[in-house]
Order: C-alpha cells, then structure tokens, then sequence
DNA sequence: TATTAACACGAAACCGTTTTCGTAATACTT
DNA sequence: AAGTATTACGAAAACGGTTTCGTGTTAATA
C-alpha cells in the first residue's frame, strides 16, 4: 500500500513550497533551473499525479460528461455511447452514464444527482414517459443553470438547447418508397403512439410515400404500439388479420419477429412480403433472412453530440445560439427485399 | 440563468457565518431552531443543494464508480453495466464508464485517467490483448494505492482482488452433454485461443463431457478462432470440411452464423444438426429458429460485482481478504437443439 | 556607491464543503 | 453574588490543488 503522494508530500520532503512545487512541475519560467529537475525528478519518482477532483474544484470543470438514455441493451444507444466516448476519450473528457429505464422519475433523480458539479454538460435522449407527459421542467432547470445540454434523437422542442437527430421521416418515406417501387401493393406500418418523436416522424414518413403514390393510405394497415417493448400477441393479431406484401417497422426486433410469423404461414420472403426496419443491429445482419433496415448511424451521432457538448463546454462565449443537426439516414439492403 | 448558489451566499444573505449556514442544513443541535428555520427556508427558496465536488474533496469520497470494459456492443457487457447501474445508482454512485475496445493501452489510459481521485473503485473485465500480454502492471497498481477492484467474467489470477465469473466450464459441459443425451456423435466446437479466460474454461468444459463420454475428442472438430471478432471465412470453411450434427458456440453470433451456413447446405435443425451457443440475448431470441444459449446472467454478474465493490469501498476495515463468486449459468432451451 | 532590474521563491487567497474547537452570552446553581 | 453549565454561534483548519502578488537576494546599471 503505497497512498497518493500530494504536492504537499513533496513540498516537505524537498523543503520548498507547495507554490514553487506546483509551478516546478508546470514548468513555470519562475523556477530555476535546478529546482524544476529537483522536484520534477522527485516527483517522477514517486508516481506524482495530481488529484482530479482538487482540480475541478479550483477550475469549476470537472471534464465528466453526463449521458442520460433510457436504455443500454437496445443496440441504437449502446452504439451512440460508443461514439460519445469514443469523442470525449479523445479530448480527455469521461462518461458518466445513467440509465432512465424509460421513466420520468429516475431521469429526473439522475439528473439530479449529475447537476451539482459532477459533469461539465449533458447529452440525453428523453424516455418515453418524459415524452407521454410532457414535462421537461428538469431540463428547464439545468439549462437555467447555465449547463449545457445535447438532446438526440428522442427531442423535445419545448427546451433550448443543441439537438441531434436523423431525419426519421425520410427514412421511413425511402423504405417506403422502396416498397412501392418494388411493386408493394399492401405495405403495413408496425410503429408505436405518436408521443414518441422519433415514431411520429416515421409515421409521417411512411404516410408521405403512400399519399404521393397512388395506393393511398388505409388506416387499417397501421399497427400502433403503447410503446417500444415486445408485444408479441398484438403484432400477431395484427398480422394475421391482414393480406399484406411489405412491413415496414419501427424497430428491428418488431421486423425479425413478424418476419417468422410470415415464414409460419409459410410466406417467401421477399417474394411474397418484404420487410424493412429501423435501427442496423446484429440482429437485422444475423436474421434469416437478413433484414433491411434504415440505419440511425447511432455511432455517429453519438461523436456528433459530443462535439457539440464539448464545443459549447469550451468555448468562452456566452452566446445562446443553439443548432439541430439532422442526419441523413441510409437504407442497407438485405435479403428481406427485392436487391 | 440563475447560477448556482452556495454556503457562502446564504451565510452572506442572512448574515451568519458559513459553519453556522452548513450546521443549520444538517439540522444539528448546535443551532437555535430559530436560525435552522431560517437558513432551511432561504436554502428550499433558493433551491440550494451541495457541490458534489467540494464534498469529494472533503470526504475523499467521490460516488463514482469506473466500469471499463471492452466493448460495449456486445449484448454481455450492456446487461453487465444495467446491473451495475441498477444497484450503484440505489447506493447513490454513478457509473463512468469507459471502453478498452479491447486494447491494453486504452485500458492503461483509461484507469490512470480514473485513478486520480475521480473514482472510489474499479469493475473491470479485462480487454483481450491484456489478457493476451498478461502484463497486469495496471492493476496492481491501482491496488497497490488501496483503490478497491471488482474483475469479472475476463479474469486474472495473478491480481488479488474480488472477482466474479460463471462456471463457463460447467456451462460448455452441460451444453456439451445435452447434445450427447440427445444422440449426437460428430460435436464440434467453435471458439477462440486459450488466452481469453473464459474461451479457455468452455473448451475445457467441452473436452470433459467428450472424454466422460464413449466418443472422446477428435481435435479436427475443434476451430479456435483468433479473436471473438466475426471470421465468416474461417467459420464456413470449417463447417463445409466436416460432417457435424452438433455445435457448440462461445458466444451467440458465431452460432447464428454457423447455424445459417447449415441451413443453406439444406440440413434441418435440430433434427440433422443442433446448435448452443453462449449469451443470451436478443440474437438468440430472434433467430430462426430460436438458438438454445447458455445463460451468463449477466445483470445478476453486474449487481453482484456492484455489490462487492461498494461493500469494499464502504468498510471501515482494511482486511486484505477477497473473494471469488462463482455464478451457475443456465442452460436456456430453444429451437435449435430438441426440447 | 546608490538605484534599479531580474530572479527565485513563499505567503496567502481561493474553489465549496465539513468539522473541531473556542467563546460570548445567558441561565442555572449554591 | 460568584461560580458553573448550557446555548448558539463563529473562526479556522482541512481536503489538494492554482495563481496572484509581495519580497529578499543578487546582478546590472548609472
């Protein structure tokens, strides 16, 4: 057991000052020659570090960025903090990650908990039930306080504050558009309640593409789930009750699991019903057959957040000029469609 | 923008001193109930709430724990940080985490970044290419200076410290001998080098139930990969060389793979072939047919890791004393073998 | 030789808390 | 009335750094 060594220690050991010390070991163009290689060898020897959290205290800067999602196992989020700390790492920068579990009262406790001192700024994506309810007051607060925050994907315009999503709609309206051009008669819409950004944006999407062609929208094709979880009995009442050629859905796992339905009913998949989904995880790459997909570039736009929130952090401006990123989704082509 | 507000404001504001403004927040006896009163109420007003920093600082005590893992994307470890989240966040921590990416250096950078202060103890699982070096300097060093670690499911001997794993040797055996209760004759195995903890450990468990059994090993049924990196190349010039009707996988995508290379030769599952693979996740769910994994648990491994180390962090004693827990995996029966 | 400049360093404030200890003022004894 | 106990508070140190400013010593200048 050897403890941290503080400047102090060494300070005494050398007998100087605990100013001379700091500023020998900064470099300071106050300190001899001799004095720096003194205490910069002394300290070298010892492993001297200093400590992080005496830093943040004198700088008011703690370079801890706070990431608060509703979910870790679903592949979108576990990709974009991926490329959060893949951008923060570099600038020297750690994550603290809380979980919402999609509930209101724990995002507002873990933010809570960040916002008094531990992080320099925030990227977060709202649960759903913060989306359900409305309420963003403890957004509100912490914007008040003059700490920055980087919404993605699941966004609220009711705060001022950067924002990075992709543009859902388009994504749901080029899958759409790729069933309708494949000669797809009856495409269904397997989604969630409107309260969901990101579900209402691929909606409109989706209803886009069939309004501009001639096929038109039936309501009766369109699936709308309480919420992201599985629900495996509504989606098979759903798609039994229907004569559909293409599904379109706002999830992978949605998209896999009425792909075996239609494979129960002995359907060839692409030939006799496409499937298309959203978000590009090892489940689209390793279902059988491959599934199709909108991807989010979860990576991306987890680097993209963190320039943003870092940007902000660092920068001497007090400007409150706040931009929305919006980026492009691409379709990856599988085998669950026509190539 | 209402910046945030401290002791020294109130004690300003209500003419009294600073000790007088923190006793009087702890409501301690020392202070006339008049003057709590007072300070409680301009506190609540101005909605007060102590710098976690400074209380650190004082303490030495940060609430942080670092979780460094290798990957994130892989189903395993995000259940693992959900675990580990679920019970810090009830103990009131924050989880930091960071990624190795499986690289010693970032693993190296990434602890030193943690050990200065910012965090009150370590729950690792090891990068492959530490594991592959055995050059555990890092570590020791990080106990060497009294920081308490938690390693688990990618292990070492040579640290002591807490440790939690699965019996993966017990889960490759009974994963193993379920495929010989059900008559197969030709098992093989797809896994990668020895270096890898528990890679070594279900080989080992694989071996055994062969050898209990009348159809001993055959080596040329065996592919060790390099990495647990996907080789589709390596996977299918395996399985075309040889007449197999069982495989065993150390993770779940090598199985699902190998169980679409099957399939395209026309062989049905489980009746010519039967697949388990390791790690229970939305893969194996959602895969067609549905894939019998091994269960790691990793939430439980991620709650019982938390546990540990918070239980370290918080005793006053300073016994050297450390502890192994051994999980039971579970054997999670689906399509691909015969119920 | 007196004055000034350069050099090398230390004292002290500060970041925001907690906590120990000292003490003035009041209340209680005898 | 003198001594003691209690109450209610403040000063100051401490956590581990950074940074400003002051100062004693030496060297350069007039």
């Amino acid at each position: 057991m050897k403890p941290k060594i503080t400047l102090k220690d060494i300070a005494r050991e050398l007998e100087v000052s605990i100013s001379t010390v700091s500023k020998a070991l900064k470099n300071s163009e106050e300190i001899s020659r001799d004095t720096k290689e003194k205490v910069q060898a002394f300290a070298k020897l010892y492993n001297y570090k200093p400590n992080n959290i005496a830093i943040s205290l004198k700088n008011k800067r703690t370079k801890n960025i706070g990431v608060v999602i509703p979910d870790i196992v679903h592949h979108f989020f576990t990709t974009v903090i991926r490329g959060i700390e893949k951008y923060a790492n570099a600038k020297g920068y750690n994550v603290i990650v809380c979980l919402s579990e999609e509930s209101f009262d724990k995002e507002v406790i873990n933010m809570e908990m960040l916002a008094n001192g531990s992080i320099d700024g925030f990227i977060m994506s709202l649960s759903s039930e913060t989306q359900q309810k409305g309420d963003f007051n403890h957004l509100k607060e912490v914007t008040d306080q003059g700490i920055p925050v980087v919404l993605f994907d699941r966004i609220t315009n009711e705060i001022d504050c950067d924002k990075v999503i992709i543009d859902d709609e388009l994504g749901a309206y080029m899958a759409t558009k790729k069933f309708i051009e494949q000669g797809k008669k009856n495409i269904a819409l397997i989604t969630t309640d409107d309260y969901l950004s990101v579900s209402k944006a691929r909606t409109q999407g989706y209803l886009k593409a069939l309004k501009e062609s001639e096929l038109g929208v039936d309501q009766s094709k369109i699936l709308k789930l309480p919420s992201m979880e599985m629900d495996e009995t509504s989606i098979k009442k759903f798609m039994d009750s229907q004569e559909l050629d293409a599904v379109l859905c706002v999830n992978e796992i949605f998209a896999v699991y009425s792909m075996r339905l239609a494979q129960q009913k002995g359907l060839k998949i692409p030939e006799d019903i496409s499937f298309i989904g959203f978000t590009d995880g090892l489940l689209s790459k390793y279902a059988n057959p491959s599934l199709t997909v909108v991807s989010q570039h979860g990576e991306k736009m987890g680097e993209v957040s963190a320039k943003m929130l870092i940007d902000k952090v660092e920068s001497e401006e007090e400007e409150e000029t706040y931009q929305t990123k919006i980026l492009e989704p691409t379709l990856v082509i599988r085998d669950s469609i026509f190539h």
